[in-house]
DNA sequence: CGGTAGATTTCGTGA
DNA sequence: TCACGAAGTCTACCG
């Protein structure tokens, strides 16, 4: 990785044009090709960048990064005014990071209990296909009726969308749809109620029990 | 800007929880108080991150960054095996990135040259509110019935269903829809048709002035 | 390669 | 503070 810290001018065009007026900025030069450049300031995005696979040329106090070609070229162009800095640093293997909680977690939790969505539901299958895509959950009710379960992190209005449009596709008569997610905005309930889909918070570590409910709010 | 490269270990624990296993990285910590823990790939998302406001701990080789109180507290624990380098650069004063053509523009030129979507449309009003939000534009056409315009730089399926929530919530007589995008996906272009919203692609540069549309093409 | 859905999305804006 | 919509979204996954 190469680090230069430099007063510059950066001009971007591409899907957009931008300029940035000459400050002194970060410019990281990863080894697979990304180019970011950063501000002291405003965040985790860089100002600008360019992501692989790139062409790098370095001449001169312009630096010129381009990415595909002819019409849809991308063209980042460093105009550099002062070096203060320029490292190279060679930093060996990568290591995968390792996530946990995220939406398919959810998922295969409530897979392996679809009765902590509130009814006594029995899967039927995960990712359950339509023409439009998978369904998270496909359930059967006690009275054998058809569950749709679309699960989010978040649940907002898009995801009521998204269930809508998949229940309106599914070839199953009667069935309803549940929205469940660890958070849902207020908005997103009032539209999924107004459609006849249900609303569950989920809990993940009360989920994966490694915490009970708080009964205490109910024993006193 | 404070720019570590270290063999570390980083945890995160918040809305998720993520390992990332002992390596070579690069630690960022800007004035603003954001920290980016970022590899030598991967594009230009940093594997760990934390945006401002936090609070910065270090001391023995053990950095621990927190955001928030409580039971929502973010942490970001980044474990120093071996420092490799460590320097401070003053950067001085931030300056605005300038951009354009983005969706703004793209509404602004419409505006003033609405008959660039198709039909001979009188602009009656820019953000014409409806109780779910604004609709871009609101025109009226040769027989004075209404337009409801949406504009976006991408047209997709959700664009769609934006302008159809506002075409439901509309109380105008034979209010019809029009997407309007720099690029419209061919399965928004399909919803839209099967549901009577028109579809539209707008070059901006075209629309400028900056460039005739390409005549020579059929004047042969 | 295009399309869809997810993301610790981030980030801005307006109510 | 909340909620919504844009983003050069980026990224993974699936066809």
């Amino acid at each position: 990785m190469r680090l230069v810290v430099a007063r510059c001018e950066v001009l971007y065009t591409g899907r957009l044009t931008a300029r940035l007026p000459e400050a002194v900025r970060l410019l990281m030069f990863k080894a697979d090709g990304s180019v970011l450049v950063h501000d002291d300031a405003g965040g985790y995005r860089p100002l600008n960048w360019m992501t692989p696979p790139t062409m790098v040329e370095d001449e001169d106090g312009l630096i010129v990064v381009r990415k595909g070609a002819g019409k849809s070229e991308d063209r980042l162009e460093i105009r550099i005014a002062e070096v203060l800095s320029d490292v190279t640093h060679d930093m060996g293997e990568s290591v995968a990071l390792q996530k946990d909680g995220v939406e398919r977690h959810l998922q295969e939790e409530l897979a392996a209990r679809p009765d902590a969505l509130g009814a006594k539901l029995r899967l039927v299958r995960r990712e359950w296909p339509t023409d439009i895509g998978p369904v998270d959950l496909m359930c059967r009710d006690e009275s054998g009726d058809w569950v749709a379960v679309e699960i989010k992190r978040v649940g907002t209005i898009d995801a009521v969308e998204q269930l809508s449009r998949y229940l309106e596709r599914i070839e199953l008569d009667g069935c309803r749809g549940i929205l469940a997610a660890q958070a849902i905005k207020p908005q997103a309930r009032t539209l999924a109620e107004s459609r006849g889909i249900d609303c569950v918070e989920i809990d993940l570590a009360v989920l994966r029990g490694q915490r009970e409910p708080d009964l205490t709010l109910f024993s006193a």
